[in-house]
RNA sequence: GCCGGGGUGAUGGAACUGGUAGACGUGCCGGACUCAAAAUCCGGUGCCUGAAAGGGCGUGGGGGUUCGAUUCCCCCCCCCGGCACCA
């Protein structure tokens, strides 16, 4: 064994072997119990980030764990490889997306295999292949057949100068980020999946996940959004003008057509004649008494028949039409209305309440129209407020007498509201429902509206349909033929795939697709006329939607999957960022709903195949400090940590830092998720060039747990490299003195007993860090204390040796999945011969876990005051007489007794005085 | 704006079910080794007070429940993730 730790070549050994016996391959064939441990695959950016290096490292521990535990482990790895990166990168080097793809991905393959994980690279699948985008088609036409998919129109974020469609991320400020000119929305046809017909399941098979963080289950919940409330609807007379309310206007509505929205019926409810209907939705029904104003849309077909006749208001709607699409702009941005001049009449008063347009209605939430309660609804409240339109207050707070903080509720002193009461409470000023709770009112007042024809109850969800087209080149094509005569027409099996050209550099203007009459000229599978082939693209969020099913079975050319997913499936532990809590998971679990309905998984197989991921665990970002100086022109120039060289006071805190180039000082900014932007990323070749994979790993697991923020600490890789030098120093001393016997039961000393105790109290908690509570930087804690230990007792008997080495060996195997490397060189070193990639995971000994005195704490009124060894099978009058005895119990009660004495066995007593 | 998470020494974090706050690492201080430095090893290190023993304070801020609160409840502040076309 050489004396000092060389991670090189240490490294390259152990990967070397690890590939020569294919450790990794996994079969379907063993009688193990399966394990299949999925990280999320990346998208192939360039080069590996820290981001990559902790997800993959917390699946790779979990897998080698598993492995020594006799599970037959599953841990694919392959790459998201469609996306708009590319044809960013496309543009800047003029080089096609899918060269930039391929070579980005081979360089990243290899990155990926020098931190040694334990991946069947057999099963590598790329999404950007026609092999693997085949079945996505496939499945796309079969979800056609079923409707799952539909046509409709949607807006999207228009760049007028570019003449081409914007993600959201490239709407800054409500600009193009490369034309600067003022996006606006534009309605085009897209596909989408119905995924609101699965609402239902998706939220209700939550509760079936016990293995993923609540947090988790709350967001999605929350975002599909179930409510329960009444759906009803104001009336009101047209004269003339409803003709041209034809459906196409009513694009947006979804499943609702404008019939529907806006329809004509007789109604007897207040006054005769002929009404058009608008229809609302609240879940606030018992405030129903307190509308004042009705608030719609600006896309409302509504609000276009009005504007015909009313230039302010057309004006008013095109300008609702500027800025990007996303919610979070349409949330924090100034709210802004204007009257229509339109009234419809209160369904139970009969009043007629006056309708105006808002910027802060959704056309895509429900029927994009609201009912206005101005002192129940903050959003209402602050809109009345700016146009001085009524606040009338119908809900006071529930307790009869009781003094309510809030100004608006009649039982409050306090004048002059600043915001709206939202309490539930009892109906007040609504006639005949005074004095009803929510429930009771909510029940009347629906019951009335179904009795005159005009509503009822109604459950709802946030969740919206899932529009799939995106207007790119670097996606995958949407099969799909439109024929003059036959509508469109899915492409038949045997015509798949439809192959997406690799040698096309887009120009940032438009999509290329549409602009290559040899990609979108030709003939329809039904008719043979003429026909054009759809030239959209799919989001990229369908590949990453199953891509975990295809590792099951990557070289499938029969199917999507075949019969080894059932072997496989589900996901036994999966690993992603945070960031991916709602939509990627969300549209995970919705295809393997899919895919098990349409029988991808075979007939009859849908036991356990409801849900893609058994476990979950979403991992912390990685932030490092960030440091800039101001330029001449204002701007900020961000400057690399590893350029910069950080002075600190005699306490160790921060002071200033200077750039290494010129010894000038720069400015300490915050510490931010790593990133191109802030110039603070570090990279992971870097650190595995200079400590090699192993330290990369121990300092990943180690400076946090997997959940929480990582903060990146040059400091924090020297101590974790400190640590392996210190584990192989004590081994290879070890080793050196030769071979040791075992030892005999009873000859051991009580140091040796000692040294016993803790190691296999560590086995215990390492087993219980590592395989319940994932918290690796606790087991890593936990080893060196052990070593801290180990250090101390020095036994050169050879039962004293015998017990160095047992606790040598437990530690190479405790860090194995942790630093496998390294492990796997200790172990050749302390068991010549033996390979560790066939050892077990070490249990605690019981035995050696007996102690006979336990130390417990003694408080005086929860005041810590000294501590007290018992015997553990101490009575509970004995602990109390023992600690009253105790010295500084008689010093602190100075003669007065105690009122109560609380003992917590194996913890403390707390007296009482 | 809405939904979710977080805030503990100089610093990353630990304290798992309401029961010893600060494990382990980093930094810093002191010592050993060295001509010297680095590396390595040993000791110390929450704050205030005290010669010491000890005492007081202390988990973002304010309040509450409890024998006992980093942990549970209410209000507030700040930071981070997501918000449907970044992945």
């Amino acid at each position: 064994m050489q004396s000092n730790y060389h991670p090189a070549s240490i490294e390259k050994q152990a990967q070397q072997h690890w590939n020569d016996s294919g450790a990794f391959t996994a079969s379907e064939t063993s009688d193990k119990p399966k394990y299949y441990c999925l990280s999320m695959f990346p998208y192939p950016s360039g080069k590996l980030h820290m981001g990559h290096v902790r997800n993959y490292t917390i699946g790779d521990v979990l897998s080698r764990y598993h492995r020594m535990k006799g599970y037959n482990v599953m841990q694919p790895m392959g790459w998201d490889a469609f996306g708009l990166p590319a044809e960013n990168a496309a543009q800047a080097h003029n080089v096609p997306p899918a060269a930039w793809t391929y070579d980005n991905i081979n360089y990243m393959r290899r990155q990926l295999q020098s931190l040694g994980l334990g991946i069947d690279w057999s099963r590598e699948v790329t999404t950007c292949t026609p092999e693997y985008y085949r079945w996505e088609q496939w499945l796309f036409t079969r979800l056609f057949e079923k409707g799952i998919i539909y046509k409709k129109t949607s807006s999207v974020n228009w760049d007028p100068e570019d003449q081409t469609v914007l993600a959201n991320e490239q709407v800054i400020d409500g600009r193009g980020w490369r034309s600067g000119a003022l996006v606006e929305k534009r309605d085009i046809p897209m596909y989408f999946f119905r995924i609101t017909q699965y609402a239902d399941e998706l939220l209700q098979d939550l509760d079936t996940l016990s293995g993923w963080p609540e947090q988790v289950k709350t967001m999605q919940a929350n975002w599909i959004g179930k409510s329960f409330g009444v759906r009803f609807a104001f009336e009101y007379s047209t004269e003339g003008g409803t003709e041209s309310l034809s459906p196409a206007s009513g694009r947006e509505l979804g499943e609702r057509a404008v019939a529907d929205t806006l329809s004509s019926s007789p109604s007897p409810a207040c006054g005769g004649g002929k009404k058009e209907k608008l229809w609302v939705y609240t879940t606030r029904a018992d405030t129903i008494m307190g509308v004042t104003f009705v608030a719609i849309a600006a896309e409302h077909p509504l609000a276009t028949l009005a504007a015909a006749n009313n230039p302010a208001l057309a004006a008013f709607i095109e300008d609702c039409k500027h800025g990007g699409t996303a919610e979070a702009d349409m949330a924090t941005m100034e709210k802004k209305g204007m009257d229509t001049g339109l009234k419809v009449t209160h369904p139970i008063t009969c009043e007629q309440v006056p309708v105006w347009v808002g910027n802060y209605v959704l056309m895509g939430y429900g029927d994009g129209a609201v009912m206005a309660v101005p002192a129940h609804d903050e959003r209402d409240f602050g809109f009345a407020k700016k146009y001085d339109l009524p606040i009338k207050v119908v809900i006071r707070s529930e307790e009869r007498g009781a003094r309510s903080e809030h100004p608006l509720d009649p039982q409050s002193s306090i004048l002059n509201p600043e915001s709206a009461f939202v309490d539930y409470g009892v109906c007040i000023n609504s006639g005949k429902y005074d004095g009803l709770d929510y429930d009771q009112a909510v029940d009347a007042i629906a019951a009335d509206l179904t009795a005159k024809d005009l509503g009822e109850k109604k459950v709802q969800f946030r969740l919206r349909d899932w529009g799939i087209s995106r207007q790119r080149y670097w996606g995958c094509p949407i099969p799909i033929i439109h024929c003059a005569t036959c509508g469109d027409v899915p492409v038949p099996d045997d015509q798949l795939p439809v192959v997406l050209p690799e040698d096309v550099v887009p120009d940032g203007t438009g999509s290329p697709l549409a602009k290559m009459p040899q990609f979108y000229e030709t003939t329809c599978p039904k008719c043979g006329a003429a026909a054009r082939r759809e030239t959209d693209t799919m989001d990229t969020f369908v590949e990453s939607s199953w891509y975990y099913a295809r590792y099951t079975s990557p070289d499938c050319t029969t199917g999507l999957v075949d019969e080894r997913a059932k072997h496989w499936l589900p996901v036994d532990q999966y690993i992603g960022g945070i960031e991916h809590a709602i939509l990627h998971l969300l549209y995970a679990r919705f295809f393997q709903k899919l895919m098990r309905d349409v029988g991808v998984f075979g007939e009859g197989a849908t036991q356990n195949l409801d849900e893609p991921f058994k476990n979950l665990i979403t991992q912390g970002m990685v932030i490092a400090p960030t440091f800039y100086r101001i330029e001449a022109n204002g701007k900020k120039l961000w400057i690399n940590p590893a350029e910069v060289d950080v002075k600190n006071d005699e306490r160790g805190r921060p002071v200033g830092a200077t750039l290494r180039a010129d010894g000038l000082p720069v400015i300490i900014g915050g510490t931010e998720k790593m990133s191109k932007s802030k110039n603070n990323g570090v990279d992971p070749q870097a650190i595995i060039d200079e400590y090699g994979a192993d330290t990369a790993r121990l300092f990943m697991m180690f400076a946090a747990p997997p959940e929480q923020s990582l903060e990146w600490s040059d400091a924090g890789v020297e101590g974790s490299f400190r640590f392996l030098k210190r584990v192989w120093k004590a081994t290879h001393d070890h080793v050196e003195q030769g071979v040791v016997a075992a030892y005999r039961k009873g000859e051991l000393s009580s140091a040796a007993k000692a040294m016993r105790l803790q190691l296999h109290q560590t086995i215990q908690k390492v087993n219980d860090d590592i395989g319940r509570r994932k918290t690796f930087n606790t087991a890593i804690a936990a080893n060196m204390e052990l070593l801290n230990a180990l250090g101390k007792y020095n036994d050169p008997t050879p039962s004293g040796r015998a017990v160095v080495q047992e606790t040598l060996e437990a530690i190479a195997l405790m860090l194995n999945p942790i630093v496998p490397h390294t492990c796997q060189a200790l172990w050749s070193a302390l068991r010549p011969g033996s390979d560790m990639l066939d050892q077990c995971f070490p249990d605690a000994d019981q035995s050696a876990l007996v102690q006979d005195e336990i130390e417990l704490m003694i408080q005086i009124n929860g005041k810590l005051r000294g501590s007290l060894t018992v015997a553990k099978d101490a009575t509970r009058e004995n602990i109390e007489q023992a600690a009253l005895a105790h010295e500084a119990v008689v010093k602190q009660l100075a003669g007065a007794t105690p009122t109560k004495i609380i003992v917590v066995p194996n913890r403390l007593i707390n007296i009482v005085a």
